[in-house]
RNA sequence: GGCGGCGUAGCCAAGUGGUCUAAGGCACCGAUCUGCAAAAUCGGCAUCGGCGGUUCAAAUCCGCUCGCCGCCUCCA
């Protein structure tokens, strides 16, 4: 059985779906500005557990929004001098590239906001009719009061939050701590029209109006950062409750870890980021994978280079045990079984992915010593690969950084080749029709030449000037192998 | 101030009463392999922030203490 943290309870529990089908609600993006590694944590995260939950036999619908009309928006677009519209275009095409950069499973549907206006008028209606919503100049509020459990997931009640409250001047709240459900807009500002006038959605409806409408009244799990536990998610629960009438709205609330810079937590606002792009270019994706995966998922998670460094030696670790190896023998293999089961243990325990880590790092190890011992282990490597992709690593098996989408620089290997037969005293070969890697085939031909006449200072210079290009050498019994080093 | 969480090897990080003289990754040291390397393999490398309790038994429970972080306002 498998045990899920649920915010709600603080405690594991046993998890149990309304039915077949698991109904995944993700808190998306608000588009204004490129996502940073949190985001990346986030939806890694929930990408595995998604995978995870179809690896054990579950069937998953996976929603997730994207926020694209909201006062961030509005604020940014008008600074850059652009339309709305197009500035959140713009994010989403960039946020759905870093995804799918990062093998991030798209989602099942994902609603934006702005298609959603009638369903998200409906429901603003219905809280009013059902006394909890109300209207005030234009813009609609909840009232939070009419709500006795208000609090339940942030375990805090209303009367404790009262202290250091303030009131924006101009607000036509009855009490401080109501939300807005419909924002009037200003003149100037994006608009659809209501039933109270021109207007755009409050922050926390979208989510209740899109869950509900593409998976009904009550989610196995709701899932997003830590950070909106209070107020976005406890606001969701008060609306949808409400307007529905039906309880639980989530059955499991997942919430995780905050990424950190230094001591602080990276976000838009403090602006101490690095975008998921920034970290592509000097990262696999498989690196940032194991950054993410590598701690528990509730708990923060510190950026730093070392630690990226760390995940990329770790995450071409893994690469080079799956890389394939031509074995007549079939040899005895590994136990199958046992690593399944560990793995399945460890991620049925609330997702423990440092430990299904390990226990891929641990099978690797097998491999590699079966491998040293001339045994075929190409059903552990299809084991490996399996488990591997229930975490979302792509591992290509064989020059990652194609994947990585980072051309190798024709440039830099026809000046190193240049530079090379220069020493040789030897006239270069021209590189017309010459790409890359051919140039870097037929330098690794050259060598084994020398090799092979035993001239090894020329063998080893040829090398060494591979190596500062970023190309390393392996000679294995099969050959010599090269591959991009970083 | 309220609520929540954290402190395990040089770094990252699992483990929450006995199988822990503590998983895994990175780094480092030694060995094997190699023309030399690289990769790989083998071996080495911690007593769990501090103090005091509970217990036959604690990293794991309780108390105190020191240090750190998140949320309470937009945020994955």
């Amino acid at each position: 059985m498998m045990q899920v943290f649920n915010t709600m309870s603080g405690k594991k529990e046993d998890f149990k779906p309304q039915g077949d089908e698991v109904k995944m609600y993700v808190c998306g993006v608000t588009p204004y500005d490129d996502a940073h590694l949190g985001h990346a944590m986030s939806y890694i995260i929930f990408d595995v557990i998604r995978r995870y939950l179809k690896y054990r036999g579950f069937k998953v619908k996976y929603v997730q929004n994207v926020t694209d009309i909201d006062d961030k928006i509005i604020a940014r677009a008008n600074k850059l001098g652009i339309p709305q519209r197009e500035l959140a275009e713009k994010f989403t095409r960039r946020y759905f590239e870093d995804m799918r950069a990062l093998n991030i499973e798209e989602p099942d549907v994902t609603p934006y906001a702005t298609d959603e206006v009638p369903k998200i008028i409906e429901m603003v209606r219905g809280l009013i009719d059902k006394g909890y919503g109300y209207e005030a100049q234009g813009s609609v509020y909840f009232r939070v009061r009419k709500v006795p459990d208000y609090g339940k997931l942030s375990h805090r009640s209303l009367d404790s939050m009262k202290a250091g409250i303030r009131i924006e001047p101009g607000e036509e709240k009855e009490d401080p701590m109501d939300f807005v459900l419909w924002k009037a807009s200003k003149p100037g500002e994006p608009a659809w029209d209501s039933p109270w006038g021109p207007g755009r959605p409050g922050w926390h409806i979208e989510c209740s109006a899109m869950s509900l409408k593409y998976l009904g009244n009550t989610l196995d799990i709701h899932g997003g950062g830590q950070d909106l536990i209070f107020p976005h998610h406890e606001n969701e629960i008060a609306q949808s409750e409400s307007f529905t009438g039906v309880k639980p709205f989530v059955r499991h609330w997942l919430h995780n870890g905050m990424v950190q810079m230094g001591a602080e937590k990276m976000s838009k606002s403090l602006g101490n980021l690095i975008t998921i792009k920034q970290a592509l270019q000097n990262y696999s994706p498989d690196a940032i994978r194991i950054f993410a995966l590598g701690s528990h998922y509730r708990s923060p998670l510190t950026y730093s280079e070392e630690i990226l460094e760390a995940a990329e030696k770790g995450a071409e670790r893994l690469r080079q045990s799956i890389r394939s190896e031509e074995r007549a023998e079939v040899g005895v293999g590994v136990d199958i079984e046992a690593y399944k089961k560990r793995f399945t243990d460890a991620m049925d325990d609330d997702f423990n992915t440092p430990k299904a880590l390990a226990t891929l790092f641990d099978l690797a190890r097998e491999l590699n010593r079966l491998r040293d011992m001339g045994q075929g282990v190409a059903q552990g490597q299809f084991l490996l690969l399996s488990l591997a992709n229930v975490l979302g690593f792509p591992l290509a098996p064989w020059r990652p950084w194609e994947i990585a989408g980072i051309p190798l620089d024709e440039e830099l290997f026809a000046q190193t080749s240049a530079m090379i037969y220069q020493e040789l005293g030897r006239s270069a070969p021209s590189l017309e029709n010459q790409n890359a890697d051919s140039t870097i085939d037929n330098l690794v031909e050259l060598r084994q030449e020398l090799r092979k006449a035993k001239r090894w200072k020329q063998a080893d210079m040829v090398r060494a000037k591979l190596d500062e290009a970023g190309i390393a050498l392996e000679d294995t019994p099969q050959g010599t192998v090269w591959r991009r080093r970083r």
